[in-house]
DNA sequence: TATTGTTATACTCTATAACTATA
DNA sequence: TATAGTTATAGAGTATAACAATA
C-alpha cells in the first residue's frame, strides 16, 4: 500500500515533467498564435536559412505528411515563403514577419528555459540536459 | 547558421526524451495488450488496493471523463472489477487476472527503468529523477 | 452544494498508405 | 528507383460542457 508507486520510476517522472513543460510552453507561445511545433520550425529556419519541407521533417522528427498542415499554417500567417528549387522541391525561408516572430519566440523560449532551470535544485541543474540527451540522441 | 539550435534547450531535450521513452514503453506494454495509462492504473491499484475512478484520475492527472473508456477497457479485459461503495461511488480493485498482469507489468517496467538509466553516463544518472521531479511536482 | 460517473464532442498530435510528379 | 510534396484517414491523448443521481 505504498502511497506513491511511481516515486522511483524515471519514465513516469519524464512523462509528467514533459507534459507540464509542454502545457506551460504552449500557453506562452499561444499568445503569439503559435504551437510548439510552429515555433520549432521558425527556430530551425532561423538557424539554417533555407530548408525543404522534408529536411525540416527529418530534423524535427515530424512525418512528411504532417508537415503539410504545419507549413500551411505558417504560410497563411505570413511567416514563411516557398520558392521552387527545381520542379520537385521547394526552399522554405522566413519572411520579414517570420523573422520578427522568431525574435519574439527566442525571447519567450530563452526566458522559459531559464525558468525551468531555476526550478531545479542547483546540485542537479547541470546534469539534466546531458542526461536527457543520452536518452534520445543517436549514439 | 548553427546546425543544432536546440542543443542547449532543456525543454526540447525533455520533449524528445519523453517521446522516445513513451514510444519504447508503448511497444513493450503492447505485447500485453496494455497502454501506458492502463499499466499506470494497474500499478496504482496494486499500491492502494481499492480506489474509485475519480481518485485514480486525480492521482494520475487524468480527467474523470477520460477514465471511462480506460476503465471499460480494463474491465472488458477482465483485469479490474467494480463494487458499489454506496449508490454513487464504486470501488475498483484488481481481479486475479489483473494481479497477474500487474506482476508482468512490473517485470517489464522495472527492466525498462534499468535500461533507461543504463543509457545515462554514470556521473549524471542519479541526478535525473530529482531534476525531473522538481519540474512538475507540487512544491 | 459539491461530487460521482457518464455521454458527447472536439482538438491536437501522430502514424500509415497511397498517389503524382520529378530527381 | 528513390525522393518530394500531397491527400486522406485513423488512432491515441486530452479537454470541456453538460447531465442525472447521490453525498
Amino acid at each position: 500500500m505504498n502511497s506513491d508507486p511511481f516515486a522511483a520510476f524515471p519514465g513516469y517522472a519524464l512523462r509528467r515533467a514533459a507534459n507540464a513543460m509542454m502545457g506551460e510552453l504552449s500557453a506562452l507561445l499561444g499568445a503569439g498564435e503559435l504551437r510548439i511545433s510552429d515555433a520549432s520550425v521558425l527556430i530551425l529556419l532561423g538557424a539554417h536559412g533555407s530548408l525543404t519541407s522534408s529536411e525540416i521533417g527529418r530534423k524535427l522528427d515530424i512525418q512528411r505528411a504532417n508537415m503539410v498542415p504545419l507549413l500551411q499554417r505558417l504560410e497563411s500567417a505570413g511567416l514563411i515563403a516557398r520558392q521552387p528549387l527545381d520542379r520537385k522541391s521547394q526552399a522554405i525561408t522566413l519572411t520579414p514577419a517570420g523573422t520578427a516572430r522568431l525574435a519574439w519566440v527566442r525571447r519567450v523560449t530563452d526566458d522559459f528555459e531559464a525558468t525551468l532551470l531555476a526550478r531545479i535544485p542547483a546540485e542537479h541543474r547541470d546534469h539534466l540536459l546531458p542526461a536527457l540527451n543520452a536518452l534520445w540522441q543517436p549514439g
